[in-house]
DNA sequence: ATAACCCTTGGACCTAGGTCCAAGGTCAAG
DNA sequence: CTTGACCTTGGACCTAGGTCCAAGGGTTAT
């Protein structure tokens, strides 16, 4: 179990971050009995993807949205399996709208400008 | 040329994030006689190129540099033409990252969860 | 027991990206 | 010449996502 300056080592995220994702319901911490907060060493792998998530425009409530998929138990279950679904669809249209955004920069990396002005 | 009220209907976006984006010097106005400002209505397509990028993680900061590029007009400049290829990689990195994180999400799906707890 | 370093909470403050007035000018219609 | 719809600026205020104290307690070593 690691203590938050431990995690916030491991995983490159400010103390003070972690405590706000905390409070937005991201992660969680168990107490030792002088009130500090502890954690499970694979919660580092947890932030890694918020970070991630945040890269990429995701909000820290929609990542709230796909760690909460992520940390129920049954993937399997109908309802759980279709949310996951809609992220990854979310996920998919992004990938389109970045891929269109690429050819556009491409396009107009060797040529003259439609938008000069 | 339009006037504010009508490029904000044209691209879906409000007047005042209209002359926000002016502040921070991502689009231009030209000032009738009386000061409204007129644009072009070409204008709406950046105005989306903005939007679009926002959605997609990069700041208003980021997209500005983007749309200097854009307003350019020798692409083919060796120095243009090196940092538009920069803005490109940097969405083929963001790209790669989003392709992940689908990556997780799917095989995740159907499966146990590593993070549940 | 004192230093040095970790942790706690709460609150102030910051940037980004806006929204929402208020006070006032412009303009077309009746 | 007033009404209504537009436009101007400036400034207050908002959420998100943080950072940075301050005041205090815990732990360890000397």
């Amino acid at each position: 179990m690691l203590k938050i300056g431990e995690l916030s080592k491991l995983a490159g995220v400010s103390a003070d971050a972690l405590r706000l994702y905390e409070r937005r319901g991201l992660i969680k911490s168990e107490r030792l009995p002088n009130g500090y907060r502890v954690y499970d060493p694979q919660i580092e792998q947890l932030v890694q993807l918020i970070r991630r998530g945040q890269r990429l425009g995701f909000t820290l409530r929609e990542m709230a949205g796909i760690v909460s998929l992520l940390a129920e138990g049954d993937m399997s279950a109908d309802q759980t399996a279709d949310l996951m679904q809609e992220k990854i669809s979310e996920i998919d249209a992004k990938l389109a709208e970045l891929a269109d955004l690429r050819k556009l920069l491409t396009s107009l990396r060797t040529q003259a400008c439609p938008l000069r002005g």
